[in-house]
DNA sequence: CTGAAAGCGCTTACAG
DNA sequence: CTGAAAGCGCTTACAG
């Protein structure tokens, strides 16, 4: 049914491989045929089939991205930026959702090495199942973002530690002295990055500051933030922490919420500082300072790695690449100099329990 | 280098074909024969080679999806809902991110067309140069959530009009009688539809609820919310306006921004009422009464479509099959009865004025 | 400047 | 139960 180079052929009275090469710019046809030849593709509606020249040409010219899961903004933005390097230097991008489920995974990727794809760019650790088989059809690995363990030979992301580091810098220059850290029961590698950053800041101050860390969060999300405060509520309440990184924006946003309900004022009582810089975090109220990490960057250093692979004929298997972007920290109102605002939390909360004995 | 079907052939000393049918599981071959082929194109790693497969059997088995931002997560909640399906019926999904710039997107299309996609998915109308390559192709279309003009043949989405009114009555329900809808410049068909759902439920009331509509804010994000918000306070300080209804959540976000800085509380000085029900909806301050869509079930809706086009064998080109999802209204604390909670915005911003008459 | 032939990796009739 | 042959739509040497 479709239109193939032989319909092509037919209507202009050559051979198909004359009409192949006239449709590629090949030279070895003149220019007159050539002019004929495009025209009566157009008007056919003629277009190559990608199967038949992948089979013949023995590459398939595309790229498997796989991504946890594909509705946080930014991995969607590491996968837009990647499609569009991509394009422009003709390779294709097949995009799979993996849930972040490693049996998943390995279905995505079995599927990816049928499509022949010439390279693997992964959000995340793939599966080890998933190695041999990788290896076996000499598709290299571009590991973004995150990981388990050891950096991964191949890796593009942002320093989670610096990161850390840079945050709690921020909240001990504002002057806070006692600051905590929340975060996960189950912490991810990059999670605890920004945690051994943060503690590095405070070891630095050789005891000036002392830091408590929280596991109480479950999944990074708002409301999970929101539901596991409470430790921390009481912290701020008996005067114990006066400031609190947390390990994501959603997870800070909860706590902000919990606060709120709580009515302990940001910056006033606790400063909070978050950590990825979602869009929300401008406008939320206060507005949340946190640490920035620009997707599409990751994106562009993630395909270039990988193009640099596939196209400079070096062996890359004992070759380790490794890239480590520098996170910036953007202040915005939700930290604030301590103490800077009158009366503490703890002060305002012994005052309201003398009055109240009850409490 | 990859492996394939000759060397399982070789090492099992049969003909390729026989061990094509045995891996396939077809009849015809000793099952102590399939046991051993299976093993044998296991333990060296022999995986299928789709190009080729594609080729001969002419089909794809494969359909794109168009998307204009992959970066908003109810679009990639719709992928990711179509993804699973498809692959469910081992169909493959291209997923592309079109920026909604119509050259772009007619470089998405022909990419897909040459990869011989058997049908097309799109959130939004596909530019109209596309449809003569498509129909020449036989490709079947079916347009998700969005559209301009007349509702495209093949449709799934959320009934905006439906939604608009929903919402209207909520607020009118409250005792509101002067009522706004926030709006862009340029209005999408569905955010006019939104409009339109609002005026009929205002209509209804037979002139007891008189409504505004305000067009300022430029592109439907938080930013844009926040600084087209000026015309709406101006309202709500005469007393013009005690509810507002906004196009979108991110809007209402940003309309509830400025608010807050205005010292407009929400609800007692005005109820304002989103659309979508995005992730933050839940945990803004105060938590957004807003339109909710299931964007899986609209995923799930449009693949379901896709395939039985592609499996009845019916012709389609004829038949018109659309559907219009009903949204839900989801009742937060943003929205609340009027004046239920003491003095107005209006009088309060006169007892103002009259002690200060600077202002 | 143009064409005939081989072949990429698979599946599908058709023989045996 | 198994194999030889043709062919899907293209590209690439190789002839002319």
């Amino acid at each position: 049914m479709p239109i193939n180079l032989k319909d092509v052929a037919r209507e202009v009275n050559l051979s198909i491989n004359t009409v192949s090469r006239a449709l590629r710019g090949l030279q070895g046809v003149s220019e007159a045929r050539r002019q004929q030849i495009r025209e009566v593709a157009e008007r056919i509606g003629y277009r190559p089939n990608r199967a038949a020249r992948r089979l013949v040409l023995q590459r398939s010219q595309s790229i498997g991205i796989l991504v946890p899961s594909l509705n946080i903004p930014f991995f969607a933005e590491i996968d837009i930026a990647i499609q569009e390097m991509l394009q422009e230097k003709s390779y294709f991008l097949y995009t799979l959702n993996t849930r972040d489920d490693p049996a998943h995974t390995m279905e995505c990727i079995e599927l990816l090495v049928e499509h022949r794809i010439e390279g693997l760019l992964s959000i995340g650790l793939p599966p080890p199942q998933s190695a041999e088989l990788l290896r076996s059809h000499n598709i290299p690995v571009v590991v973004m973002v995150m990981f388990q363990g050891d950096l991964p030979p191949h890796f593009v992301g942002y320093d989670d530690e610096a990161g850390g580091y840079q945050a709690a810098r921020h909240l001990i220059g504002l002057g806070h002295t006692r600051i905590a850290y929340f975060t996960g029961k189950w912490e991810s590698d990059h999670a605890s990055l920004r945690r051994t950053g943060f503690s590095r800041a405070v070891d630095e101050t050789m005891g000036r500051v002392v830091s408590r860390v929280v596991f109480d969060n479950y999944d990074n999300t708002i409301r999970s933030g929101y539901q596991s405060a409470g430790g921390i509520v009481d912290m701020i309440r008996k005067g114990e922490v006066s400031a609190v990184m947390c390990v994501c924006d959603a997870v800070a946003f909860g706590l902000m919420h919990m606060l709120n309900e709580q009515e302990l004022r940001i910056p006033e009582d606790v400063s909070v500082i978050g950590y990825d810089n979602i869009e929300m975090a401008e406008f939320s109220i206060p507005p949340l300072t946190t640490i920035s990490q620009d997707a599409s960057r990751i994106g562009r250093f993630g395909s270039n790695l990988m193009l640099q692979m596939l196209e400079s004929g070096e062996d890359w298997s004992k070759v380790r690449h490794q890239v480590l972007l520098e996170p910036s920290l953007v202040a915005r109102q939700s930290t604030a100099r301590l103490g800077k605002s009158g009366e503490s939390a703890a002060r305002r909360h012994r005052a309201k329990a003398e009055s109240n004995p009850a409490v």
